[in-house]
DNA sequence: TCGTTTACTGCAACCGTTTGCGGAAATGTT
DNA sequence: AACATTTCCGCAAACGGTTGCAGTAAACGA
């Protein structure tokens, strides 16, 4: 069986193709009774229209772009499931690509996204990119781009991001405020900004109150053999940057055996999922993926009304008490 | 700046659109020197074919569509991106839609597919999806449905699922081996095949040969719940069905400070992830979402290069040994 | 009864590509 | 020199919609 198009039910009908397209689309000039004998054929016949030809036609698509170096990671994919949302109930269709963090397959997606004639993007540039002017090329072409999470070093366009500085402080302040004296705190990779905006935020914070030891680590196994190192140093505390740090550092804390909060207390700043897994559940500050996705859904719906100037938006973070503190 | 097109490039070298079109794609009418000639101007311009005139011209487009409950999951996420990778090397588009295992939103998603005359469909129906007309209008219409995971009860169509009683009975032998007594088995929601399948081979390899106490939860917190209320039978081993109900059963030994695995052995059914967050690592049998992606993706390339019939795979389950028996 | 308005509907061009077919120029064959 | 082949290229229709414009019949006004 084959697709229903305008032709074919003008065809049954007796009428033209125009004055079907119009009766559907609920046109002034169409009188009731054919717009009742068209739609009913059309429902009947499951006609769908062709989003390409209307594509084609209006050079408008119904489509949005969403690069991402991967879907498999906690905070993403709530961020995309939002997004998702979002769009479905605008009737719009989101394309997911992701690189793997390899800044060639991130240039093959964005031509996938051109070749698709999306209408939007949204884009979190991976670790490796150096250069963005694949990005920049969607601009030329009247493609707004909305730039999450991970986003260029660049002014004129449009960011959203997590509180990265504010998340950070809120973790440091909480510490102070329980009166803890030395805290092992354990940072992502050096290079990435996120990793030097928390940095700072949370030693600034501190201001010399506490006495601090700072490591990095790059995954989780790292970030288990770090603590391992410095458990014997006897921290009262310990702080992890990211959801993968809190989860190697809880290994190490369960290796150990040392109890939490008696022996120690945990604080992290998260996505909301990982805290929740241990008992006590880990005291964190929550970076909310969903509360970003929709920020930037709503970004994407201003740009295309026609909003020209460029924001820099940011979600609030909030801390979510668990029984680690 | 506007997008480039076939047009524009035969105007400025004085070409036809036919000759320009078929230099482009290497056409043997054409000689080496236009081809040459056309192919440098298209680089510069950065000209990419648009998509959706490829479409509507050949009735063949380079998008599958992927529905599912949530992409916030952590099977479906290696799914998923198993998916994705292997379209993106194949030359085709993900569309990626999510339920939120509602049934309304499921027909919509459908709707959108089609209305994006997508070249294929891979589809994991959700809890409560009664009729699974929709998707029969699918194969009506000529394009292939790849089913996963939840699958439905209809022969003659692919599916793709994880081996579940394989799996299970692979975990329950693991606990004879090892000379357990005492089982405290959590299954999932009675209503799902799923849980069905896991439940019955698991019994069934038990054999009455060791104790065993099955009970079933919906969510992490009935998990912790149901865990902690057997705990003072003192089962010697927790089998835990899945992700899910592994997170809650941990919560309830943490919190009774048991010992894993002096005190209590656990073993699960899972996707990898969990069962590394802890010290000691979860012994569990791996349901790789992978490597059932990249099947789903041969199957669908099987499809599409016309074959016609049906299959149904499942993935091969592997025991991955932690530290917890 | 004869314009004029109103209410419907159809014509045709267009969006960007593909592709069967036919034609002109260049080359090869006697 | 006359004809047959190649080689290279363009014409035009088609895919499935949208939309400005024009046309027709019916209803209206005088």
């Amino acid at each position: 069986m084959n697709n229903t198009t305008l032709k074919k039910i003008s065809g049954l009908l007796g009428l033209s193709i125009s004055t079907v397209s119009r009766a559907l689309k609920n046109h002034p000039d169409i009188s009731e009774k054919t717009k009742q004998r068209v739609t009913e054929l059309a429902d009947s016949l499951d006609y769908e229209p062709n989003a390409n030809a209307i594509q084609l036609r209006t050079s408008k698509s119904n489509l949005f772009g969403l690069v991402v170096p991967s879907i498999s990671n906690f905070f993403y994919h709530s961020f995309i499931s939002a997004v998702e949302e979002e769009s479905r109930k605008n009737g719009y269709a989101l394309m997911i690509l992701q690189s793997g963090d390899d800044p060639a397959i991130e240039i093959l997606n964005l031509k996938l996204c051109r070749k698709s004639r999306i209408s939007g993007l949204f884009a979190c540039i991976s670790n490796q990119t150096g250069n963005i002017d694949a990005y920049l090329k969607m601009k030329d072409l009247e493609i707004p781009v909305i730039f999450f999470d991970k986003v260029p070093e660049l002014n004129n366009c449009n960011k959203i991001c997590v509180a990265d500085e504010a998340s950070a402080a809120m973790a440091a302040n909480t510490i102070i405020l329980k009166n803890k004296k030395k805290v092992l705190a354990v940072f992502g990779n050096t290079n990435l900004s996120i990793t030097k905006k928390r940095l700072t935020a949370f030693t600034k914070t501190m201001n010399g109150k506490i006495d601090l030891l700072v490591h990095h680590a790059n995954s989780i196994t790292e970030a288990e053999a770090i603590t391992m190192e410095c458990l014997p140093q006897k921290p009262d505390t310990v702080f992890c940057m990211s959801d993968e740090i809190l989860a190697g550092a809880m290994k190490a804390i369960q290796r150990t055996g040392l109890k939490i909060p008696d022996d120690i207390s945990v604080i992290a700043i998260s996505n909301g999922f990982i805290p929740k897994l241990y008992f006590p559940e880990i005291t964190y500050v929550e970076t909310s993926g969903d509360e970003l996705g929709r920020l930037a859904f709503s970004s994407m719906m201003a740009c295309l009304d026609g909003s020209t100037f460029t924001q820099e938006l940011t979600t609030m973070s909030v801390l979510v008490e668990g029984g680690s503190m």
